[in-house]
Formats: structure tokens, C-alpha cells, sequence
DNA sequence: TGCATGTAGTTCGAAATCGAACGATATTGT
DNA sequence: ACAATATCGTTCGATTTCGAACTACATGCA
């Protein structure tokens, strides 16, 4: 959800001359919770953009996603587990992966319980490259530091987990279709 | 940038069985900005695809933000301008605003005092459009006001938006390699 | 047991986004 | 006036993402 701006005062709409109908003024302004999921989607496009500038050569966001939280989480997970976790539609857990596979950073091997099922495993050279990005994005937003204080994080972070696991629940609450 | 999931207490590595090399045990946890930035990556992603899901057919949501740009900021202005308030590249800004022309949303004239540039004109219909789509947005997010008070909104606003600010000025500070 | 249904991972086609590069026009400096 | 440089919108190629559909295997129920 690429972003939008914020509404400056006075917007200007070009003044002078008369192009075919006329520029419009601008309108009010947005609802708290708008505005909310409006800055959320800017910060979001900023934050990985500037993250994959400074990943490794030719590593995605996705890819970084999908170490940290084998790294974190542990691993030996399957790939579909791994999908609903990160919030990534199958197929394109299937093609990250087969990225870091092709990069020797994870090994695949057959589920010996299901045999429909893969497990997904970090090699070393998987672990010291999740080592290398997070100590990269840990260095990239530490200019952010001083924009927002601690205190304000932890009495952010709440309200959004909330927002989160209702945006959650909203999603699952939604395939049926009752007829009549 | 996909998101991580949160850390439950006890990771659970696949018991039993011994997968070839067996499966290593989850870490510790993100520092709170890395995790803020976790959650926001989590709730764009979610929100995206709830706007998307309730947007008038074929709309996505780049093109509602344009749609909203203009009628909040005013129109008759520059594909290059909206493109860097929205935060898009320009190609994006070029197939999005072909594809809204394409239905009648809007119209780019020539510009009269730039030869190279275009204006963005919203239409009768691209108003009515714009208009639809925020009425559906408000119904998609109405189920998540119980979710977070009118106060948090308010108080997660501001550093957010320092964050993005900040975000933002990183981003700017980047161009220049001065050699030795 | 046998069949229906569900899930795992993949393939396929469509769409959006980005970076790089290009022609056209503006602007700036000398 | 004229060259150098910057900006505008676009095209191109590569990459990612998604939804739908498919095969293979699992699970539940008669």
C-alpha cells in the first residue's frame, strides 16, 4: 500500500493560467485510524527499501524475513508453517526458499512424518549470514534512534500488536458465503 | 517487507524423530524498534490485502492512493510530484496513472508552462470512484476500532510520524560518494 | 477397507514494482 | 548565445507477489 501524503495547510493548486476544466482545491482531512494505516504503509515502504539497501548483495527483505525466523523460532519447520508465519501465500515461500537453498543458506530435506512435506533447516553459512543482516539493519536504523524515544516504542507496541491480531482475526473471519 | 512472527515463550522444534542433523532451538528476541518496524511491516501487509479485497474490481490499492492524493491535495498536478509524495518510483507512477486513465478516472493533459510535463486531472467519475472506495475502506477498518481507543491513535501518531521523518532524511542523505 | 475431503508443495499466468537508460525539454553558468 | 546539467515522462528487463489449478499424500468417516 504505497503511501500518501500528509496534508499541509494550504494546499497550492497551480495558480495562473487555465488548463482544460481547471485545478480543484483539496478536501478535510483523514480519520485517526486512516491516518494511522496511512504513516504505517510510508514507514513500512521506507524501512525496507532502506533494509534492502544495505542487505547483502542481491538479498530481498523476504529472503532476511524467512532467516530471522528460523534463526529466532527455530528450524526444522516446514515450509508452509514457515509461509503462515511470515504472511507470504505459498507460492512465494516456494520461490524464497528456493532462493536461499540456491545461496547454500538453508538445506530442504523430506519430512520423514508426511511424506507431502519438506523441512527447512539453516546451514552455517545461513546462520552467519542472518548474523551479517541483522547486525546491517541494526546499523541502518540506528539513526532512527533519536527520532523516537524508548518510551514511546513500548507504549506504541501494544496498541499495534492489538491492531495486528484484529487485522488477523478479521482476515479469517472471512471465506464464508451462506447462501439465502 | 513480509514480517517475522512474535516470539512465544517456549518455541516448539519438532519433537521426536531425528531429521538430519535435527533441528537447532530458537534465540532471543528483537530489540523494540526492530520489532515496531516487525509489527509495521505485519499490518501493512494485512491491511493492503483487506483495502484490496473490498476496492471496486480491477482497483488496487496504489491506485486509491492516487485517487485519494488528489482529491485530498488538490489535482492538476505533476506525475513526477504525486509519484514523490506517494512514494513510488515514477514507472510505477506512469503504468498506475495509465491504468486509472484507462477507466476514466482521470485525465493528463499537457502541461502549458512545461513542455515535458503532464497534469493529473481527477474526473466526475474518478471523484464518485475515490468516494466509493473510502466508504468501503471505512466499512473494512470499522470492525477494528475496538481493537485500539481513540487516545492510543493519537498518542502512536507523532512518533510515528517523527519516525517516518526520519526515515525520510535517511533516505535523502544517502546520494553523495565523495571520493578520498 | 474404501472413498471423500483436506493439506503440502509446486507450476503457471497475470500484475505491480523497481533500477537503468533514453529522448525531449528546462534551466543554469559562462 | 551556447554548452553542461537537471528534470519529465516513458520504455525495457528483471524480480517479486499473488490467485488458481494441479499432483501427491494424509486423514476422517462410512
Amino acid at each position: 500500500m504505497p503511501p500518501d501524503d500528509h496534508p499541509p495547510r494550504g494546499a497550492n493548486p497551480p495558480r495562473g493560467a487555465n488548463p482544460p476544466r481547471g485545478a480543484n482545491p483539496p478536501r478535510e482531512a483523514d480519520p485517526p485510524l486512516f491516518a494511522l494505516l496511512n504513516e504505517i504503509a510510508i514507514i513500512e515502504h521506507l524501512a525496507r527499501n532502506r533494509l534492502e539497501r544495505v542487505l547483502p548483495e542481491g538479498l530481498r527483505a523476504s529472503h532476511f524475513v524467512v532467516l530471522n525466523h528460523l534463526s529466532r523460532m527455530g528450524d526444522g519447520r516446514s515450509p508452509a508453517r514457515i509461509a503462515r508465519a511470515v504472511q507470504v501465500e505459498k507460492p512465494a515461500m516456494t520461490n524464497t526458499l528456493q532462493k536461499l537453498e540456491a545461496r547454500g543458506l538453508l538445506r530442504l530435506s523430506p519430512d520423514p512424518r508426511d511424506g507431502r512435506g519438506k523441512l527447512v533447516f539453516l546451514t552455517e553459512a545461513g546462520r552467519a549470514a542472518r548474523a551479517a543482516c541483522v547486525a546491517a539493519a541494526t546499523a541502518a536504523i540506528a539513526p532512527l534512534a533519536g527520532a523516537v524515544t524508548e518510551a514511546e516504542l513500548h507504549a506504541a507496541l501494544p496498541p499495534l500488536r492489538r491492531l495486528r491480531a484484529a487485522l488477523d482475526a478479521a482476515r479469517d473471519a472471512e471465506e464464508p458465503t451462506p447462501e439465502t
